[in-house]
DNA sequence: GTGGTCTAGACCACC
DNA sequence: GTGGTCTAGACCACG
């Protein structure tokens, strides 16, 4: 299964989860049309309440991400999908070649999230940037 | 000043500071014996509670990062900083460039972290990785 | 309830139950898996705020004395318990017999306690003692 | 010096220097008449502020266990020593026989108190306390 | 129901 | 002036 929250990363599960399923989309890992597993089977798979997935599930559907059809499942929507898939899959090699070298440097995880956090939101790094998702 | 919590990322902001104190003594922007604005004053200047702050400095000292001197104020421990900040910095230009093209791609700073996120904690590229702060 | 913080002690509340919640360990009154009452309930019971029990709590599960778990409550964690709760219980026995002894010779608790505090410090009585945990 | 306070314990200073000349006092370790070392040379020896200095002899006049005479120093009052030093010094040996043992057992210093304070605190060790001076 | 964060504001302790 | 504790009460997150 593509889809690991860590319990103790003190960040909602709910919300690792539907981070990761957008992810997913992006990456086109899921693509339009495709279907999600079923609500019970996916608590199950992950050990965690079902009514956490179905409060993701909820709120993907919200977002668009996902379209919920009563009886049959969830499902990728149509209109998801912003970035093209293939954009997103160059900038993770970028991304991926970027952290192994600070890895290789012995820095732990969390200073490389540190690292990261504070370069996303340094205006130097993303001009344009106006009002961007600060996460840390 | 150097901290900049953001109110409606998710993220406690006690625990976004923690995060920030900890980088700006990774990076050497904060060294050992300097001393820290008073609790009040940043509450002040960051429009949050001064018990907010209080509960950030408290919890730096736990973790030895900061030491609190009753009736004089809070200071970075000597015993502080870990990576060396030279490191770190190296780090940091490697990041901004990543980071830089990514969002030249177009690439949502939100998109951006969920790339992050999934590349960190992705075995393949951090081979080493047993169990990590997964954070998303 | 076994805890009983005192107000007008001079020691924070928060501390002493942080102690008494220890040495509930340590004597076995408490044990591995055993669920602690709710922040609120306790809150009550003790007659102090809610967000003094959090305090408790949030610092323990530092310690890694008690687990919270969001939603459930919180519980002893397994590995609790580092002395063996028949050394302690022995132990109690002990201790208990000399301060009766004091008791009934017409000291007072207060005086009880300078006396213990000098001895614990003294390292006449623990000579292996380097730096130890000064109290008073 | 008898006077050995641990800033680092979390109790002020200036309580810790109070009880211990209240308990140089019971043993006999001071006696009425005796002159305590002036403020500054206090301050000096202890490397404290000298108006904890200044605090503790200002408290311990109140209390009757010190007289300050101006331009002379400060000396324990004739009035102090309540109980006998004799029985104060038995009591140094019962509990100094008490924590060697528990010492022997294994246990921390930290550990002995919380067991000290929860027996002191046990009416069925102290039945006729009524208001005792909870301290943990 | 559980725990978790945050605010507002009081009062104390130490320097 | 500094940090430290506590209260009261709101609101959110998770199960």
């Amino acid at each position: 299964m593509l889809f690991r929250p860590n319990p103790s990363s003190g960040v909602p599960i709910y919300l690792q989860l539907i981070e990761q399923v957008r992810h997913a989309v992006e990456t086109g890992a899921l693509r339009p049309g495709d279907q999600l597993p079923g609500m019970r089977t996916l608590a199950e798979q992950l050990v965690i309440n079902p009514n956490t997935v179905a409060r993701v599930y909820r709120e993907l559907e919200h977002e668009g991400v996902i379209e919920l059809r009563h009886g049959s499942g969830a499902f990728i929507a149509e209109t998801a999908a912003r970035p093209s898939a293939a954009q997103v899959r160059r900038g993770q090699s970028i991304m991926a070649r970027a952290i192994r070298q600070l890895d290789d440097q012995g820095l732990t995880p969390e200073e490389i999230r540190r690292l990261f956090e504070a370069e996303l939101n340094d205006p130097a790094v993303r001009p344009r940037s106006v009002k961007g998702g600060n996460r840390g």
